[in-house]
RNA sequence: CGGGGUGUAGCUCAGCCUGGUAGAGCACCACGUUCGGGACGUGGGGGUCGUGAGUUCAAAUCUCGCCACCCCGACCA
């Protein structure tokens, strides 16, 4: 490709609605172009780096034997009534009418469709197990589209859907998907960690969520120092310790805090040590219970893990903080004077708060706190449960090593689905025993868009993007110096170009009549891999410049016999 | 949806407080000088100042409504 025929447009400047790197370096390379919120149009030059994530991934899964196929973005209501999600799937679900006065939706995700397909297809137990997938765009109307193409509206992603005869079978793929994933991110060039994860809105059992590791992502991992745990932090258990509350050494007394109603408050100006406080949080019982509301104890310095106590049965899913007018109603006291000392309601301690002694608390009567209250002496040893998410430091929940933190970009995701939608849309096959048997289901999601940001938030320097080889838009650039004025170099640069061609190298060659120093400063920015230079200068003494996107020095390549040496360091690399 | 903010040239922004001729840098076009790390000069094209109403002799500027976009939270590949 010659840069005269393509469309390459730089700038210098970074836009003002670019918050993270690989954001500002996409609109500064010119690889994608707003139209409206969360929705994009990918230049030439974008492009080609999508294409090439999507070529590893189909290139991989065509290997381990999944069968691509393409569904349809726009889909018919009735299918997402049978399983419910036409109400449920709430307000990301982009809904669309026909002239008919007929409703559809445009495609979030696609298992009712290929459900229904293979409900229709698949008769026979002897044509299982099978996995379909496609590379598609979908939409979801997101509260806050985010981070450009990090976190878009419309994007492209690779949905699998694997159907079984029974769960062991499911399991089997789910865990060969789980290696052909690994292959994929290894082959993408990313630094990645796979985590156990909550399946959320999509349903099932178990599941887990390949991270992109970067500062800039939106998930918090916990993973273990000295095993191979990681979950993302919104799941990770904590266990309960084994060792209860030491012996109380303090005596229990009540205090004026006119001035305290924050934990911040009583550490300061009290003295109170924070890991002896605890925070009472009221939020509204779940439908079976007698009570209107739940008390929740955290440590004064941990915060609620609200999956964790939606969970509970005790507790209203989804979670509801009780207003400060109920929490008023229901104990007489405000929302910072509160402690599970004479409270009238339910109280469900974390873990760990149940070992405290000597601990802090409100005293359910405004401007008072209880000091030096201990369990069983002073109020009723409460039931307990985990409720705080856990931070770094913690004991890993399979109890080799410690938890560490670091932050991730979700790019993959892979489910057992079980038989929630195959029973729901009576998805059912003839099994060996000659009945019918209702399908399990995985399901498996790779963010392509998503990708390509996340290898340029992992990929970056100062001068710009330094993309991993597999992914970047060009192998190589030829760059000739004045060419305009020299007709060796022109000439040298035009051989070498098409004996790249012809070798079937991906080569960009910027034939634009530009200053030397305007060319290197936009093939960094755009981060192609290998960089020849040609000059008067090299030719004199028979020699290109070679340079890789990542090294900071120039070596010398011989003219003679350049494109091997070149054809050997796309090798190398 | 709640909270905060911004809308002026393709991009980055000034001008608004204190109403009176719409600006700069980058980008774009032409010519010339330059040319191995984002050159310089001269000339030029380009804006219904987000939008609608109001106040006023006069509105980018003041007032009100609306819209869009961005940032912080819950959601997700």
């Amino acid at each position: 490709m010659k840069t005269s025929n393509f469309h390459l447009f730089t700038t210098r400047e970074t836009p003002a609605e670019a918050e993270i790197v690989s954001h500002q370096l996409m609109l500064r390379c010119g690889m994608i172009r707003k139209l409206t919120s969360g929705i994009y149009t990918w230049t030439p030059l974008g492009l080609r780096v999508l294409r090439k994530v999507e070529g590893i991934v189909r290139d991989e899964l065509d290997k381990a034997g999944y069968q691509e196929l393409l569904m349809p973005a726009v889909q018919p209501s009735e299918l997402w009534q049978e399983t419910g999600r036409w109400e449920k799937f709430g307000a990301q679900l982009l809904k669309i009418r026909d002239r008919a006065g007929r409703d559809y939706c445009f495609g979030p995700t696609h298992e009712e469709v290929i459900t229904d397909f293979v409900r229709s297809e698949i008769r026979s137990y002897k044509q299982l197990p099978i996995t379909f997938y496609q590379i598609q765009t979908k939409f979801r109307d997101e509260i806050r589209p985010r981070f450009g193409v990090m976190r878009s509206r419309e994007f492209l992603m690779k949905d699998a859907y694997s159907f079984h005869i029974d769960h062991a079978s499911l399991d089997k793929t789910y865990w060969e998907m789980y290696e052909v994933y690994s292959r994929i991110f290894t082959r993408l060039g990313l630094g990645f960690r796979s985590v156990e994860a909550d399946s959320g809105a999509i349903g099932g059992n178990k599941s887990h969520e390949f991270h992109v590791l970067a500062d800039s992502g939106e998930d918090q991992i916990a993973f273990s120092d000295q095993s191979d745990y990681a979950s993302n932090v919104e799941l990770t258990p904590i266990k309960q310790e084994e060792t209860g509350p030491a012996e109380p050494a303090e005596e229990f007394r009540t205090v004026d805090t006119p001035d305290a109603h924050t934990i911040d408050e009583l550490v300061n100006a009290y003295g109170v040590p924070v890991e002896k406080t605890i925070k009472t949080l009221i939020v509204h019982a779940g439908e079976e219970q007698t009570a209107d509301f739940v008390a929740l104890l955290i440590r004064g310095d941990r915060t609620l893990n609200t999956l964790k106590a939606e969970k509970l049965e005790e507790v209203a899913s989804p979670l509801l903080f009780a207003t400060d007018k109920e929490i008023r109603d229901a104990i007489g006291a405000g929302p910072g004077s509160l402690g599970p000392v004479g409270l009238s309601i339910p109280v469900i301690a974390d873990y760990e708060v149940a070992c405290l002694s000597d601990f802090a608390a409100g005293a359910n009567t405004d401007d008072q706190h209880f000091f030096g209250i201990n369990w069983g002496r002073d109020v009723e040893v409460p039931a307990t449960a985990d409720l705080r998410t856990a931070v770094e430091g913690d004991i890993s929940p399979d109890g080799k090593g410690i938890l560490q933190m670091a932050r991730g970009i979700e790019v993959g995701h892979i489910f057992q689905l079980g038989t929630a939608y195959s029973e729901a849309m009576n998805a059912v096959v003839l099994g060996e025993d000659g009945k019918s048997h209702v399908m399990p289901m995985g399901c498996y999601g790779i963010g392509i868009t998503r990708i390509v940001a996340a290898a340029i938030e992992q990929n970056n320097d100062e001068s710009g993007i330094c993309w991993p080889e597999p992914i970047a838009p060009f192998q190589v650039v030829v760059l000739p110096m004045n060419a305009k004025k020299s007709h060796r170099v022109r000439e040298a640069a035009e051989k070498l170009y098409a004996e790249l061609l012809e070798a079937g190298v991906e080569v960009l060659y910027d034939d634009r009549d530009l200053r030397p120093g305007v060319m290197f400063k936009d093939m960094e920015l755009i981060g192609i891999p290998h960089r020849v230079v040609i000059g008067e200068r090299g030719l004199d003494s028979g020699a290109l410049e070679y340079r890789y996107r990542r090294d900071s020095e120039n070596s010398e390549i011989p003219l003679d016999g350049a494109l091997d040496s070149i054809l050997k360091k796309l090798g190398n690399k």
